[in-house]
DNA sequence: GTCTATAGGGCGATAGAC
DNA sequence: GTCTATCGCCCTATAGAC
């Protein structure tokens, strides 16, 4: 074997995530994964048709990530800390699931993720397909990961908005319920 | 005069603008901004110190044009409104004031768009100085618009979710105040 | 304040040898 | 499947003439 195999499609992977986890995306390059990897640029394109195709990659890895953490979480409290808990411990892996577009995360394993939430929000709701429930419930959690991600909530953190929302959203949703 | 002024701060700010919009960020680059322009890349150096100037400059300039639509809304249901329509009138003015971290959105104009939702939550809940509530109101705004600036939502639409969320949040906040 | 010219670098992607 | 070599393009930023 004069050219035997030195990498593989989920080491490329894995190096990606590295090189975007510390040093941010404008750092992710054929030739940077490349290097920290011990090989030729050129090599990666045995494993992936072009740099999309990678990106590709890494937005299903990140759904995959995510769901493995919701799944075991019981309960909408639970489910928002787990979240909350990933998008803080992975930012850049949780930026490419809900704000990056690419084609995996709008479908395939994100359709698992919703439809754990939607079970979620019907435990509390009565209605088993309450999609503007979860919709609702989404939008909060995303929009305080991304808030707190992009550090505006300053030193002081979120002075309890996390609670407060959370709470009064739980309660709007199960308020519904008596009037259905 | 051999070489008078062909263009301006305001101008350069502009041109980038309308580049970040029509094309995305990938697209900006001094070179870009300047063949708008119909200057040399060389001359931005004279009005800016360098991109990253011209990125803060950007930020200022978003800030800006946010706090001056919501100015003229009265009550929360009317601020979420014009906040939502700005974010989906120029999406990426919007991503640069909630998501990219530059010197500018965190200080100064943010702090004006700070206190207008201070003063239209604590209406509701009686506290003049109800941080908590102004974190989740802009929790769920910011998660709404990015969610639906990032198709997340899919052809359908958000299913009612933003009207069921911020009836919840609204009512939740509203609870708070028969308590305390 | 603008220009030309250039330094000094990065990038995605391909061809062809082994 | 990896390698070397290369094409062709992009970029930020500076120096110095006018």
């Amino acid at each position: 074997m004069p050219y035997p195999a030195k990498t593989t499609r989920n080491e490329i992977l894995d190096a990606a995530l590295e090189i975007v986890a510390k040093e941010g995306w404008a750092a992710l390059s054929m030739r940077s994964v490349a290097k920290k990897l011990g090989v030729q640029a050129s090599s990666l394109y045995h494993h992936f048709a072009d740099r999309a195709a990678m990106e590709n990659g890494l937005g299903r890895r990140a759904a995959d990530e995510l769901w493995e953490h919701l799944e075991g979480a019981n309960g909408l409290q639970a489910i928002a800390e787990v979240y909350l808990a990933f998008a803080r411990s992975k930012p850049e892996l949780y930026a490419l699931i809900a704000s990056r577009s690419t084609e995996a995360n709008s479908t395939g394993v994100s359709k698992a993720i919703w439809n754990r939430l939607l079970k979620e929000v019907g435990a509390i709701t009565g209605d088993p397909d309450d999609t503007a429930g979860v919709v609702a419930l989404w939008a909060f959690l995303h929009g305080f990961a991304s808030l707190e991600a992009a550090g505006k909530f300053g030193g002081s953190g979120d002075r309890g908005g996390l609670r407060k929302g959370l709470d009064a959203l739980i309660a709007g949703l199960q308020a519904k319920r008596h009037i259905l």
